[in-house]
DNA sequence: GGTAAATATTTCATGCTTAAAGCAATTAGG
DNA sequence: CCTAATTGCTTTAAGCATGAAATATTTACC
C-alpha cells in the first residue's frame, strides 16, 4: 500500500473515532437529560423544519433510513403525543407526520441544548476554521453525490 | 446564538452527515460483498491486532461498547467458526476470544477491501492534506480525553 | 371499465445496542 | 477461614436498523 493510501486510511479511522465519540456523548445527554434518543431527535428535527408535516416516505428519504424504521419511531413518538399522523386528502395510502405543539416545544429545548453542547465541545475551533472545514466537507460531499448521479445513469 | 457558535454547529452537522454517509456505504459493501456487518468487522479487526486473543471485557473496552453487545457478536462469529472462546488458566470466569485461522484469513480479505475502498473514496485528498487533518483530529481527541480525565478526578 | 403496474405504508425476521439484573468465580478484610 | 465485595461474563427487555414481504390504494394503459 502506498504512503498516501496509508494516510487516507488513517484519516478515515480518526474521523470515525472522533465522530463516534461525539455521537455517543450526544446519545448519553439525550437519554439522561431529555429522556429521548438520537433517532427520535433526528425525526423531530426534520419535522421542525417542515411545520406543515412530512409524508412517511419523505421523512425516510430526508433521514436516509428505511421506511419501516420511521414507522416504529413515529409510533412511539405518537404514543407520547409528540407527533401526530394526519390523513392526506385525496390519497388514502399516505400519512402526514407533524409535530404537535407539545412536540415542537420539547424539540425546541432539546435543539438549544444540542447547540450549546456542540459549541462548547468545539470551543477550540475558531469560527474561521469551522467555516473552512465545513466548506471542505461540503465540497467532498458534493463531489461524492456527483459520482453517484453519474453511476445512476 | 453567536456566529462562531453557528459555524461550529454547521461543522458538526456536516461532519456527521459525511461520516454517516461513508459508514452506510461501508455497511452496504460488507453486507453485499463480504456477508458480514460493521460490528463483526470491528470485532475481528480488534482481534487481528491481538493474535493471542482478548478477554471479553478487554474487547468491549477497546471497542467502547457494552459487555452484552460483545457476547452476542462473539456468539454468532463463533457459530460460523471465525472466532473461538478459550478458557483462561487460573480464572474460570474469564474467556479469551481469538480469531481462528479461517477467521484471520477472512478478515485479511475484508481489511484489504476496506483499505482499497476508502483510499478510492478519499482520492481527492492528498497525502499531505490527509496527514494534516488526521493530526488535527488527533489533537482534538487528545484534548477531549484530557478533560475527561480531569473530570474523573 | 378492468386489470396490471406502481406507490405508500406497515409488518416481519434478524441483528446491533444499551442498561440493568443475574450468576459464577475470585479477591479482600476481618 | 469465611463472609462481603468485586470481577467477568451472560441474559433480558426495549429500542433502533435493515431488507423483504404483505396490504391497501392509486395510476396507467389497453
Amino acid at each position: 500500500m502506498s504512503n498516501a493510501a496509508k494516510d487516507r486510511v488513517r484519516l478515515w479511522l480518526r474521523l470515525l473515532k472522533v465522530v463516534r465519540g461525539l455521537e455517543q456523548e450526544l446519545r448519553d445527554i439525550l437519554r439522561r437529560e431529555h429522556k429521548t434518543t438520537l433517532p427520535r431527535f433526528d425525526v423531530m428535527s426534520a419535522l421542525s423544519r417542515h411545520p406543515e408535516g412530512l409524508k412517511m416516505s419523505q421523512l425516510s428519504g430526508v433521514l436516509r433510513v428505511s421506511n419501516g424504521n420511521v414507522t416504529g419511531i413515529a409510533d412511539r413518538l405518537s404514543e407520547e403525543g409528540l407527533v401526530e399522523r394526519i390523513a392526506v386528502p385525496g390519497d388514502r395510502r399516505a400519512m402526514l407526520l407533524r409535530l404537535t405543539p407539545e412536540g415542537a416545544a420539547q424539540f425546541a429545548r432539546q435543539a438549544q441544548a444540542h447547540e450549546d453542547w456542540i459549541n462548547e465541545k468545539l470551543r477550540g475551533i475558531s469560527a474561521e476554521e469551522a467555516r473552512a472545514m465545513a466548506d471542505r466537507l461540503q465540497a467532498f460531499a458534493a463531489q461524492t453525490e456527483e459520482k453517484e448521479q453519474a453511476n445512476a445513469q
